[in-house]
Order: C-alpha cells, then structure tokens, then sequence
RNA sequence: GGCCCCGUAGCUCAGUGGAUAGAGCAUUUGCCUUCUAAGCAAAUGGCCCCUGGUUCGAGUCCAGGCGGGGUCACCA
C-alpha cells in the first residue's frame, strides 16, 4: 500500500469516526502540498462543510490530529485555511529510497495477462516517410512502451497501404521514364528513389494537364462550368489563387491561355479543382495509371512484379527509417491483403438487423442515434469501400491476436472515420468492440504553414535525423567533452543526443494537440529538451563512476548501519524534491496509460530532471558533510538515473553514458 | 451550414475542480579553484478568447458566442 492510499483510507475512516460520515475516495485523495507550503501531501477540507457544522480550518485541524494519531509516517501537520498540510516523517522517504534506489524496474507493474495490439505509421509506399510519419511513430513506439510497462502483453502492427492508384503512379512513372534505374544504379535511398518517380508522375501530369488547357475542349468545360463553381458556397473561393502570372510556380511548363485576360483568376481557379476530374476523365496519363490498377487487380503477372520490386525498394527504405528511429513492428498487415475483407461480416450486420441493404443492392448502417449518419458500406456494384476493410481488418486481428484493446494510431483528420468503424462493430457484436481506442493527433505545422505534399513543403524523416545528429554534433565539438572517446562511441553518442533532442521535441507535447514544428528549436539542446534530461544522467553517471574509483558504499543498504536509519540530519529541501519527484513515477505512467498520452511521461522526465540539477547545483555529493549524508546522496543519484532510463525508454529515447 | 478538436506570457508548450496560474525559448543580470555550465539562480513578461451558469471554490465542468483547424464521397 502506498502511503498517498495509506492517507486516503486513514482520511475516511477518520471522517466516518470524527462526524459519522462515509465519504467518496475521491474527497479523501491527498494532493502534493504546493512547494510554498510546509507538508508533503494534502487534503483539503472544504467539501466537509456540507456535514459537518464547523469551519474548514476547524475541520482540518481535528483530522489532522487524527491522522498523526493513527498513521505513524505522518510526523505532524499544519492547517491553512481549509488546508491540511500532512509532514510525512523522513524515515518513510529514506526507507522509500532503499527500496527503489537498485530497482532497475521501479515504476514498472508486473504483467497482468492482458494483451492491447497497437496500430501505428501505417504508410503508404509511394513515397518516403516524412514528419507526419514521425510524429506517428514516436507516439505509437511510446504508447507501446508504456503499455508494457503498465503490465500489458502489446502488439505492435502497421497496415500498409501498398496498393491502389499512388502506387501505379510511381509505377507507371518508373516504367515510361525510368530507363531501367535501380536505387543501386542510382545510389539513391530506395524508397526515396520510389518516391521519386512518384514526383516525376506528377510532374509529368502537370505538364499534359497545362498542354491540354490549350483545347477546345478545355475551353468549353471551362465556359459551361465556371459558373457553376463559381456559385457554389465551395472552398475555392478562399483558396490562394493560382498565379497565372507568376511563371517560376510553374517551372519550365508553358501557360495554357485564358481565352480572356479578365477571365484569368477565374481559369486558374476552376482548373485548380478540375484537376482531379481531370485526371479521371480526360488525362493520359491518368488513364494508363487506372489501366495499371486493374492489371493489378486482375493479376496481371508482369505488373505483379513490378508491384513487388518497387513495394521492395520502399520496404527497405522504410526499414532503414524505423531503424534509425529504433522502432520496430510484430506483425505488418498489407492492404492488398486486407482489401477484399469485411463482406462477411456484412451479412452478419444484415442478419441481426444491424445494417440495411437499398433496392440498388449498397449496403448501409443507420448511425443517426448516435449522432453519426448514415454510412455506406458496400457500394451497389457489390465492391468495398474503405471502411468495408477496416472491419474485416479488425476481425482479423481478433482472430490472430485475441487482444482486448486495439489502439489505432491515425490522424485527427480521420476522427470520423473511427467513430463510425467503431460504433459499427459494436452493432455488429463484435466482443472486442468496447476494447477500441483511437488514439488521435493533431497535424504538425511548419513555421512557413501547412506541411503539403503536392507543394514539396514536406519535411522529410530521413533528412530531418541526419540535421539533428549533425546539430549535436556542432555542439560537441564545441564542448569537447567526448574527444577522447574512440569514433564509434562518439558517433553513437551524438546520435543519441540528436535523436533525443528531435523526439523529445516531439512527444512531449499532448498528442491532441496540432503542434508547430519549428526545425530550429528541434536541434536545441538546452531547456526543455531531450538532451536537457539526459545531460542529468550522464551527470549521475560521472559522479557514480567517481564514487566507485573511491570505493563509496553505494547499493548495499539493507545492511546500512542504525545511523543511516535512524539519521542525525534531516533530509535537505532540494533531496525531499527528488524522493517525491520519484514517488510520482508509477503514477506518471499509470496515468499516461490511462490517457494513451505519453507527454505526461516526458514531462515528468523533465521535471524529474530539472530537479536534479538544482540538487546537484546546491548539494555536494562525493564531498557531502558526512558518510550517511554522501552515501543517501548517492542512493538518491541512482535511484534518479534508474528512473530517467526508465522514463526516456518509454518515450523512445536512449541515454548516453557520457556527453 | 451540421458535427468534432483547439484557444494559457512576445514565441513553443505544461497545468487529476483547490491555496499567489507554471516551464522553456527570447531579453536583461549574476554563478565554473568544487562531482560535466547541454547546468543553476534572479529580473522582465498574464482581462488563462469573450459572456453567462453550476460550485464554498472554475484556466479546468456546462451553455451561448468569437477566432483557428478538421470532417461531412458509392475517395483512401
């Protein structure tokens, strides 16, 4: 039992026999006591009024001698207003300390049998990963992690989007134009090389597009529908316009000619959003790229093949990626695999009443009471849609894993999306229905605006690790504290560094939240950053280093001596700091689990860290005034760098030895 | 327009309904003869978007506005 339970349980049996009342936990839950204060913990008074016919600091001073009565490791108390300050006696925290100040594994619970599966990156691979996927990624590693550390048997899987028409693109591209390229021949990253050709397919297209713009068929769709778009209440209106003028947005491509000069704002608009109509409709390109689909799905076996040797390239790519992020997957689940799922499972829908089937044969779930819509789930030429695989997906992964919870890591902008997935496998009875989470985050910002792909604004994975590493890399030459070190370990340091730096950046903000990225402040070292927290371990660690060269008792303190125990001093301020910091761990995970939010954990770290450099600034440790202040200091040291370890692995993040 | 999310210092962000709202960056100023100064301390900086409501108590909960974003396909 904890001592904040020990408080809460001794604080109820204290009201039930102090005024005959029985209130909720919640009421009796301690508080950490606000540092201008003196106390550890504290229970505020207030809501006891409704009972009890006295003022609050009346209240508070009858249950708090109470609680110094009844529960030994509270030493004494105060009361402001209707505030009850609890001092919890040194002994506690010092015994507190030898518990966890060796446990490698303090704060993380013991396995509880039970399995969550989570689903994070899930990439498409027609292109190389980019800051999105990162962010992505560092939150499904995290939550991963956490849950582990919270007892749970996790699953870590992806679902890639190998196949549909961005794919062909790249495909397509690589076929007309590539010459028989290879990211060998090339010397070119090879799911960047993939990439590549997809920006050569658009390319491409743009220029036919602008070559077509020139027709008289251009024009007249032009002059029949510009009106039309014109009248509708439609985002275009505020959309940039294109500027027609302004060649250099164009390259080297020629301007179709508006048929009139007035009309130019109008043609550049209009042909803005006509794009995609285009490209169904009327492009070459677009139709040799939806030939490609259907080979594809047909069978085809020469473009089976080149499907597969340009999947290769990206897989490789991305292999490398997560490699360098140090995260990795159980089970990779492909869409081409998945697609044609979840038509069973409509029957089933169909059969309990679940869903309804209109007479041209699209099947649809009513999900208007419960203030969603209705939602289509089979179109009426009997093929699936998005969501159709998303349920059989979810079935399969039932069947393969049996996990309880299933966390989906996706974007908010497909919030929707995962209320109407999840609301339809609960009418459709689904057992692990009430068990899914999406775990949704906001899109991340660039300074300049929006990260947009088709504006080549992406801020690309591979090159955004290589700047941070080179970052610190710049800053260490300047300390010159690891010089001495052999190349390998220097290069393995600095990538630690740089990497913390980037994906504490990151993580630590709430996941909900859009956020800015601002390349520069990702490369900061200082402050509130990644190697901010692991600059307190590598201090821990040169002090733990010395200490053993001295021969300084550090871990063997269950057969410490009686002074130890029962101290002459009492525990410094900044000390107190640290022991409480630290007994707010498990709570700082429980709760990150609770909330699948791993910024409480980075900010813990944080905290926990910038209370060490205070401590460490304040106090000497090897040249502490006495044996038993050196050696508690120490316990403290490794009890705090246990800690950090444990915290910054949970996010991800790995600490350096030395910096 | 319907629904969802966000709005806290100049900027980036914390803040289980509790006490005088906190960090970092930026600006200014101190601290290396001492265990790594990627550190510490201090100063400056706030109608917590607005208006009501609930409560002993609201940045936090509720309602209505305002501002920003997302989403409302037989797309994925």
């Amino acid at each position: 039992m904890t001592i904040t339970d020990l408080i809460q349980s001794a604080t109820i049996a204290a009201i039930q026999e102090l005024y005959g009342e029985t209130i909720p936990a919640e009421q009796a839950s301690p508080t950490v006591t606000r540092k201008e204060f003196e106390g550890d913990f504290t229970i505020v008074t207030f809501p006891f009024t409704r009972f009890v016919k006295k003022a609050p600091p009346a209240i508070a001073q009858e249950l708090g001698e109470f609680l110094v009565k009844n529960v030994p490791q509270i030493n004494r108390f105060n009361v402001v207003q209707g505030f009850l300050n609890l001092v919890i006696g040194d002994v506690f925290w010092r015994d507190f300390l030898l518990e966890i100040a060796d446990n490698q594994d303090f704060g993380r619970q013991p396995k509880n049998g039970r399995r969550v599966m989570i689903e994070y990156c899930s990439p498409n691979t027609n292109k190389p990963l980019h800051l999105g996927h990162v962010r992505n990624i560092l939150l499904g590693w995290s939550c991963s992690k956490i849950y582990e550390a919270a007892g749970y048997d996790v699953v870590k899987v992806q679902i890639v989007n190998d196949r549909g028409i961005a794919i062909c693109k790249s495909m397509l591209a690589w076929q007309k134009f590539g010459e028989g390229a290879t990211p060998e021949s090339t010397g070119t990253k090879s799911d960047h090389f993939v990439g590549n050709f997809y920006v050569l397919f658009e390319q491409k297209f743009q220029v036919e597009y602008f070559e077509w713009q020139k027709s008289q068929v251009a024009r007249d769709i032009f002059e029949n529908r510009v009106e039309i778009i014109k009248n509708e209440k439609s985002k275009i209106e505020v959309e940039p316009v294109m500027d027609l003028n302004d060649t250099s947005t164009l390259s080297s491509i020629e301007i179709a000619n508006p048929v009139f000069d007035s009309d130019k704002e109008k043609w550049g608009k209009f042909f803005k959003v006509y794009k995609n109509t285009y490209f169904n409709e009327h492009s070459q390109l677009g139709r040799e790229a939806r030939e490609m689909l259907l080979r594809w799905e047909a069978g085809d076996p020469a473009t089976i093949e080149l499907w597969r040797k340009m999947n290769g390239w990206v897989y490789a790519g991305f292999e490398e990626t997560y490699r360098s992020l140090g995260v990795s997957f159980d089970r990779f689940y492909y869409e081409s695999q998945t697609y044609l799922l979840g038509k069973d499972l409509l029957e089933q829908g169909l059969a309990n009443g679940a869903f309804y089937k209109k007479d041209d044969g699209s099947v649809w779930v009513d999900l208007t009471d419960a203030k969603l819509d209705h939602k289509l789930l089979l179109r009426s030429d009997g093929t699936s849609v998005y969501i159709t695989q998303d349920l059989g997906t979810a079935q399969m992964r039932y069947r393969d894993f049996g996990a309880e919870r299933m966390v989906y890591v996706v974007g908010d902008e497909q919030n929707y999306h995962f209320q109407v997935l999840f609301e339809t496998l609960k009418r459709l009875g689904e057992p692990y229905a009430d068990g899914l989470f999406h775990l949704s985050y906001g899109m991340v910002d660039l300074p300049t605006g929006k990260m947009k792909s088709r504006e080549g604004t992406v801020v690309d994975a591979d090159d955004l690790i290589a700047e941070v590493i080179s970052e610190a890399r710049e800053a260490s030459k300047e300390r010159g504290e690891i010089v001495g070190l052999p190349k390998a370990e220097q290069e393995d340091i600095l990538r630690k560094i740089g990497l913390a730096a980037l994906k504490f950046h990151i993580i630590k903000v709430h996941p909900k939240k859009r956020m800015m990225f601002d390349p520069k402040e990702s490369v900061d070292l200082q402050g509130q950053t990644g190697p901010h927290i692991q600059y307190a371990y590598v201090r821990i660690k040169s002090v733990l280093r010395k200490a053993a060269d001295f021969g300084f008792r550090i871990s063997d303190f269950d057969s410490a001596p009686s002074e130890i125990r029962n101290p002459k001093s009492e525990i410094e301020p900044q000390e107190k700091e640290l022991i409480s910091q630290l007994y707010r761990f498990p709570e700082a995970i429980e709760t990150a689990a609770a909330e699948y939010d791993p910024s409480t954990v980075a900010n813990y770290c944080y905290d926990l860290a910038k209370a060490f450099h205070r401590f460490f600034t304040d106090l000497s440790i090897l040249k502490a005034e006495s044996e038993e202040a050196r050696t508690f200091r120490l316990q403290l040291c490794q009890a705090v760098a246990n800690v950090l370890k444990t915290g910054m692995d949970l996010l991800g993040i790995e600490m350096p030895e030395r910096m």
